[in-house]
DNA sequence: TGCGTGACGTTTG
DNA sequence: GCAAACGCCACGC
């Protein structure tokens, strides 16, 4: 966390961007999925939907965020399929009750459309 | 100093 | 549904 809450890129580390997406996604129930650029814009850095993608990657396993609820825009699991996350996914989203059908998520029914106004409230990045 | 590469997204045809 | 063309930008080389 920066001194400064704005996103202001001059003031903005790139730690900082990483921390907001994680922070961000610490709040996403569990049942529901986000975007990769859903979860940027909640975040404070739209238009940054590969800065998300590459968040999760460099997210610190003890933090033991939900990153099986992040998926892409179109519904579909952005993980290669051939490779053992892709599973893992899929079963950890089955687990909490999200129906994947073909490395697919129905978004009209699972994803998280957060009070935008309750979650400014939470986030204290 | 480029330049290619990404767990991405939107628009257009 | 699919593909191409952009847009985005941190990072490694």
């Amino acid at each position: 966390m920066g001194p400064y809450p704005i996103t202001n890129k001059a003031l903005m580390t790139q730690a900082d961007n990483l921390k907001r997406i994680w922070s961000t996604l610490e709040k996403v129930p569990a049942g529901k999925v986000v975007s990769y650029g859903q979860l940027a814009d909640l975040a404070g850095l739209p238009g940054r939907a590969r800065l998300a993608a590459r968040a999760l990657r460099l997210a610190p396993a003890e933090r033991a965020l939900p990153w099986f609820r992040v998926i892409g825009a179109n519904g579909r699991i952005s993980i290669p399929k051939e490779s053992s996350g892709y599973q893992r996914q899929m079963e950890r989203l089955r687990a909490e009750g999200v129906m994947v059908n073909n490395g697919r998520v129905k978004m009209s029914e699972y994803q998280w459309q957060p009070d935008l106004s309750e979650l400014l409230w939470q986030l204290n990045f």
